[in-house]
DNA sequence: GTTGACACTAGACTATACTCCAAGGTTTAT
DNA sequence: ATAAACCTTGGAGTATAGTCTAGTGTCAAC
């Protein structure tokens, strides 16, 4: 079990996020000590460390909070809704996947394109390195 | 040449939005009719794309700008800064790309799980689904 | 047994990214 | 030629996601 410090640090974010993420119902400590303290099991680890994947790819925190609210409301929920709603979800999430390529595509023509000497970068723009890809979205 | 509204409409953007990436340097015009009206051409709709992307999949309007202005101030940088900025940005890209098929691959086994059918939902959940891959974040 | 590091709550403050409104000028269709 | 639909600026307001402060309590080590 650990403390909120201790999960804050293991995870890279701050005590006041994880108790913000707590006040808006995406993570819940397992446990209290006497005094109150947060105790953090290893499930609880794993809860946050789903919470910043999705984060960092572009869901909001509401939409997190519906993902991980499929737990809690497995019972009452039918199994087509929820297949409905997360396959809604792939659908986002294969968009951003290309997006993402796309980018990283224009990304690494611009690096290669870039000489890497001390010439000025006069070739190396992202928009030039995009090219034609740009107007496929 | 595209007047706001119109790029709006393309772009699935509000006016605000364009006027509001103009004030923060993002995207201008490149005419104004005798009115002052915004006039857009072919590579404002390309940048403007370009920035759309990359926003979906998680840059901040600041980072993007960042990446646009390589172009504006290409001939004072030298390739090897141009190089090296956006080799970090590709590390990040490539994590990004990462975890969105961690999250895919969770989304994807729990829709499989689910029947499909009128049957509770007692097993789908997004942690189960993601289950020993939450170790790796 | 006290000091320093850590924990608690409640609430104010901040940054980012829009979004809306007011008061006016322009364009287009009838 | 006039009304509807569009454009302009400036500034206020909102949603999201934290971040910080104040005042207080707890725990671990010396």
């Amino acid at each position: 079990m650990l403390k909120i410090g201790q999960l804050a640090t293991q995870a890279k974010v701050s005590r006041d996020t994880l108790r913000f993420y707590e006040k808006h119902g995406l993570i819940t400590p397992t446990n209290r000590n006497v005094a109150g303290y947060r105790l953090y099991s290893d499930s609880d680890i794993h809860r946050i460390s789903f919470i910043l994947s999705a984060k960092e790819v572009g869901f909001t925190l509401n939409e997190i909070h519906q993902l991980l609210e499929l737990e809690v409301t497995k019972d009452q929920k039918s199994c087509e809704d929820v297949k409905q709603f997360v396959d809604t979800k792939i659908a986002i999430v294969n968009q951003r996947l290309a997006e993402i390529k796309r980018i990283k595509k224009s990304l690494q023509t611009l690096s290669n394109a870039c000489c890497g000497g001390d010439e000025p970068a006069t070739h190396c723009t992202i928009l030039e390195a995009l090219g034609d890809q740009a107007n496929q979205a």
